[in-house]
DNA sequence: GTGGTCTAGACCACC
DNA sequence: GTGGTCTAGACCACC
């Protein structure tokens, strides 16, 4: 549980579940969990999974055989548009910071460039 | 309550608050909020409120006065190394999840430009 | 209450709300009732309307303003489309329930026009 | 169970029972289920479907020997009568809606012939 | 009062 | 066991 997120749980479990999808966490063609055990592991109700892989279904990330579960779609255009999905929020969120603190782009991108390269020296 | 991040309540807390001081939302010199109150704002129970303002009065970045509250530093420096923080903690974020989605520095580089001008483009 | 429809009630309310818009009984511009009310009037439950609603903003014939209600949307075209897709279900109804009785297209035609006379004289 | 339609359950499944009849889901001289048969797969009280089928009796389009049980008839004409009305019903459903919509006879049957082939090329 | 979210729990079809 | 539907009821923000 974090801190200060207002949006409704199920959207944040549509923002986890594509960031699954996008990292490869959850590859194409996999079969996801079960609703019941995804509710499980996440400490909400099955019903709020439940509307939230709705909504992922739709964005075409997921396809549902009734009986034998959920899969990840092998569609690769809709798994690669999540992934620059994906590094377009964080990127937003960088830039959101970076303005808020009054930096200019230049100085954002030095700082980017400093982090990249010690996450490099870190492995 | 956010999905997925299985940090302690507290730790998140502390970035919350260093946060809120880094962007100016609680000014240098400002009363902070009661602990009950910030534990009441925040659905946690005031003790883990207190540990997480233990923490940013030990970063320098808060200072209690026993009867009269808690108030934020007028320490420039100490708000420009949470300004800082949080820069890095944006640009950390960024990174990871570019390099998890298998982009180069300059393909980042150029997504955060393109980022920061539609930001501009916006306002 | 009707025999033999096996669609998820959601689904038919979806339909009903579409025709209400397409025939003119909700107005463009027009507040439709709140939530709870048509729950009561149909007697299903809120959820279930609400479900069925969030799809018919989805379709664009309403829009939602949060405390104030959800409204009739005033795009034209949205309606005409609405208006259409009412059409084409009851003619398909027809088609099928002639072909499935193995008359022609010609005979069909000819029903129909009868029909059509039918009713223009008992007005 | 559907929304909005407001005859009385018995008339409803007088329609359905003829329906049945009419599209040969039951044939001449088939025994039907038996009342408390139909009741449990409809959802329905057996003294509601008794009264349709009463009524379906009276039509001529069943008959009832009081130990075998319910027989549809082996009068052609009937049957013939029963497929007359049905596709006379779902005619009247498309010209209610196009008239409704402000379409002209010419426009409706234009749009039948076209979901006429519509549904020839799906098969 | 308005729309919206969430939970608990029952139930369904399909296999 | 799988996804899906539905209800009852509580609660929330916004006005």
């Amino acid at each position: 549980m974090q801190i200060d997120d207002s949006r409704p749980i199920w959207a944040q479990l549509v923002d986890e579940f594509r960031r699954r999808i996008a990292v490869g966490h959850w590859h194409p063609g996999d079969k996801i969990p079960a609703v019941r055990e995804l509710a499980l592991e996440l400490g909400v109700n099955p019903n709020t999974v439940q509307k939230s892989l709705a909504e992922v279904d739709r964005l075409g990330l997921t396809t549902t055989e009734r009986t034998a579960g959920r899969f990840v779609t092998q569609d690769v255009s809709a798994i690669r548009a999540a992934r620059a999905a994906l590094a377009a929020t964080t990127a937003d969120g960088f830039a959101a910071a970076a303005t808020g603190l009054g930096m200019s782009l230049d100085e954002a991108t030095r700082l980017l460039e400093q982090r990249w390269n010690a996450r490099k020296d870190d492995q």
